[in-house]
DNA sequence: ATAATAAATGAAAACCGTTATCAATAAGAC
DNA sequence: GTCTTATTGATAACGGTTTTCATTTATTAT
C-alpha cells in the first residue's frame, strides 16, 4: 500500500504521536519529493512555507518516522544519509551516485554465500548490508 | 605477504615519506593491536608511551596508509569507522558485531544479480558494498 | 467551550569526530 | 653541521546531530 500522507499522519495518530501544523508540512516535503531527501534539504523546502519550523523537528520526526519503519535510512558515503519510503523486513538498495535516487530489491541469493562463509569463518552471522551504487538512467543521460 | 611494522616503514619510506618517531608509535600500535581500531582509540594506546602525539598525527597518518592501500576504512554502523590491514582490489568483510573482529573475502558471486538489477533499474552500477554482521566465535564463547 | 495535561516545539548550546591553520620542530640529503 | 622541506601539535573551525529547557499547543476530560 502505498505511503500517502494522510495514510502516514493516522498512523501516527494510532500511535498516540500529536498532529503538529510542522509535522504536517515536514510530511508533505517528504512525500512529495521523490528521493535523497537530507533532514538539511527537507528543512529548506519546509522553511519556504512555515520558516518558524526547526531543524530539531525534522530531525525528530525523521527518527520517529523511521522507528515505525515508514522511512528508512541510507548512508550514501558522498555526503550523508539520505531518506526514504521502505519495504518492510529484509532489503538492500541501489543508490545513484549521482542523484542520490533509490530503488529498493530484496532477492539477494546470499544464503549459500553465507553458509560457506559461516562455517569457514565461525562466525555466527546475524545480518549483511549489500548496496549497489552506480548512475540511474536519468543521469547518464544527463537530465539534471 | 603479512605486514609487519618493519615491511610498512620500508614502503613508507620507498614513498618518499619521513620516518618520524610518531609515526613509528602509532604503526606500533596498528600493527600489534588485533582490530576494530578508532582513530581515537589507537590514539589513547599511542599516548600511554609517549604521550606528545597529537590526534591530528594519528589521523594523518591513518589516511596516508589508507591512500598506500595499508589499511582499509570500515564503517561499523555502531560507532565509528574501523581500520584494518586491507587485501588488494575487491573485497568485502565480515564483522564481529561484538568485538570488531573483522575477516577478509572476496568471491561475491554478485555479478548475475548485478546484471539482473541493472536491466531492470536502468542503473550502470559502479560498485558494490556487501558486509556481513555476526558473532565471532571466540565472542561467542565468552572470550571477552 | 474551557481547563488540565503531557507532548511537542525552537533557540541555543553542547557534542563528536574530523579537518584546517600555522608557527615551531626535526628528518633526510648534502 | 647545514639546509630544505615535510611533519608536527595546539588550537580553532567545521558539519551534522543531539541535548537542554523554558514555552507553546494538541489532545482529553470536564
Amino acid at each position: 500500500m502505498r505511503l500517502t500522507n494522510t495514510r502516514i499522519i493516522s498512523l501516527l495518530r494510532k500511535e498516540g504521536y500529536r498532529i503538529t501544523p510542522q509535522r504536517q508540512s515536514v510530511l508533505k516535503v517528504i512525500t512529495q519529493s521523490g528521493s535523497h531527501l537530507s533532514p538539511a534539504s527537507i528543512h529548506k523546502e519546509v522553511i519556504k512555507e512555515h520558516s518558524g519550523v526547526g531543524l530539531t523537528t525534522v530531525y525528530r520526526l525523521l527518527d520517529t518516522l523511521t522507528e515505525l519503519n515508514l522511512l528508512c535510512k541510507v548512508n550514501g558515503k558522498r555526503g550523508t544519509g539520505y531518506l526514504l519510503r521502505r519495504p518492510k523486513g529484509h532489503h538492500h538498495h541501489l543508490v545513484c551516485n549521482d542523484c542520490g535516487k533509490v530503488f529498493d530489491f530484496s532477492n539477494c541469493r546470499l544464503n549459500e554465500l553465507e553458509n560457506h562463509l559461516a562455517s569457514k569463518s565461525g562466525f555466527a552471522i546475524e545480518e549483511h548490508v549489500l548496496e549497489f551504487r552506480g548512475r540511474c538512467r536519468s543521469c547518464r543521460n544527463g537530465e539534471r
